[in-house]
RNA sequence: GUGGUUGUAGCUCAGCUGGAAGAGCGCCUGACUGUGGAUCAGGCGGUCGCGGGUUCGAACCCCGCCAGCCACCCCA
């Protein structure tokens, strides 16, 4: 037996109706807000996500998908989606067709971890970015269509973190300023901690462990200088006006390297420790890292399999469209025969359309398109054949009516439409 | 990557101190001569996660590995 790899799903039946429900959505906002599908490859060359995403991340580090490929390249199967967005951007000359470009994508990415539930090897993530735009307005509407897009697949019960780790100069000011604070207690801590010290300071603020050793540290808030402080309070202004609500969390540091300024996150109670569903922010300096003009952005990124496990945990109804609406119950050759004929005209009618290739008995049959869902059985024995008939059952309540077989399919219309 | 925990039929689970692998549900078939969700009967289905070891004998004990789950790390 060869099983799947570990951290993968097969996605099926009653599991499969959630996906669709999700993307269905995905389309219906993107639409909405009038952003436009972009499909970039699921690997690109590991020099891409090495300067994206950050030597120095635990990503990069420790978590990509890389292997050589038959011409010696270095090859990653994207672990995230911005990066391959950002250069695809950058390739193609998007800028060209006026700024902002607003752009949404879905799919699988791609991670080497310990797998638990919420977290696994092979994931999905909706995302949208804008490119182009400096201006707090985009920041708002990024955080704006997450937002819809959750109230749009009806999950509630979220909260919504922002930050601003502001601007690289900003930020070095801030860095030194922490350390000054951690410097006599930095041997008290743990050994994670120790060690981020020198790589990542800030990393120091999220440590559960230690946390009440960084309850009186400085606060990056204060240490924004006039600009990124003015576009903080902007996207709060906006969220406010548009009744968004929101906690300010400055421990809240954002893991991947790009990110400038704004950072949030979107965290549901009703999910275990991987309750982030939602994270984004502003990346300003992605583009030119690389190779791009310098171009300001913004976006997020939404776990799927995470919206996938709220549905379920807030017992979300899904719309099914998975029955059948009309089965096809022939006893003989000839009848099936005649059966495959009608099922033709009735699918070109749109009607979806199960045919029973099991050759049992009436009985059998009758009870797999119970089974299956059917909302008709459309009876074919020879006595059917010999007049041109057909039985049509209407499963719910028994009834049964003879129709003519070129009345059929007008016939059936009528019934589904009152059932 | 670290720690904990679990693994017996498609699903849910029994299986005593180590002594012939089971039940319910589901599936297939029949009772029913052309009619479902009921009943009854029969059948298919298991290398007891995998591999070693101990033993006369292992689903059960020991070791290793694999996979799921939980927590950490990190993140969506």
């Amino acid at each position: 037996m060869i099983n799947r790899i570990k951290g993968t799903q097969d996605i099926a039946f009653e599991d499969i109706e959630y996906w669709q429900y999700i993307e269905q959505a995905v389309r219906n906002i993107t639409f909405r807000y009038a952003y436009n599908e972009i499909r970039t490859p699921i690997f690109e060359a590991t020099e891409l996500f090495k300067r994206s995403v950050g030597e120095s991340t635990d990503v990069v580090q420790k978590e990509m998908y890389t292997f050589d490929d038959k011409g010696g390249r270095s090859i990653t199967l994207r672990p995230e989606g911005t990066a391959s967005v950002a250069r695809a951007f950058i390739e193609n000359s998007f800028i060209n067709l006026g700024s902002p470009v607003k752009l949404f994508y879905m799919g699988p990415m791609f991670r080497y971890e310990k797998p638990q539930a919420g977290r696994l090897r092979q994931f999905h993530q909706f995302g949208a970015e804008i490119l182009g735009s400096a201006s707090p307005m985009a920041d708002f509407e990024i955080i704006e269509l997450a937002y819809e897009f959750l109230k749009e697949v009806k999950i509630n019960k979220t909260r919504l973190f922002i930050n601003s780790i502001g601007c690289p100069s900003c930020r070095a000011r801030y860095r030194e300023a922490l350390r000054e604070y951690f410097r006599d207690k930095v041997d008290g801590m743990c050994e994670d901690c120790r060690r981020r010290f020198d790589s990542n300071v800030l990393r120091l603020l999220d440590c559960k462990i230690d946390r009440e050793q960084s309850e009186n540290a400085p606060n990056i808030l204060e240490y924004l200088d006039e600009e990124c402080r003015k576009h903080f309070e902007d996207l709060k202004w906006y969220l406010e006006k548009a009744r968004i609500d929101y906690e300010i969390d400055p421990h809240l540091v954002r893991g991947l390297d790009y990110y400038s300024r704004t950072a949030f996150e979107i965290r549901s109670p009703s999910l275990g420790s991987q309750d982030q569903i939602v994270g984004g922010g502003r990346y300003d300096g992605l583009v030119e890292v690389i190779g791009g003009k310098s171009c300001p952005a913004v976006g997020f990124a939404i776990g799927m399999e995470r919206i996938v496990m709220l549905l379920k945990a807030e017992k979300v109804n899904i719309p099914t469209d998975r029955n059948s609406e009309v089965a096809i119950l022939a006893t003989g050759r000839e009848e099936s025969l005649r059966g495959f004929e009608y099922a033709r005209r009735l699918r070109k009618a749109g009607i979806s359309t199960y045919v029973d290739v099991m050759e049992r008995n009436m009985r059998n049959q009758m009870k797999h398109a119970a089974r299956i869902g059917a909302k008709i059985s459309v009876i074919i024995g020879d006595e059917e054949l010999e007049k041109d008939l057909v039985t049509v059952k209407i499963m719910m309540d028994g009834s049964q009516y003879q129709v003519d077989g070129d009345y059929m399919v007008d016939y059936i219309i009528d019934k589904l439409r009152d059932i």
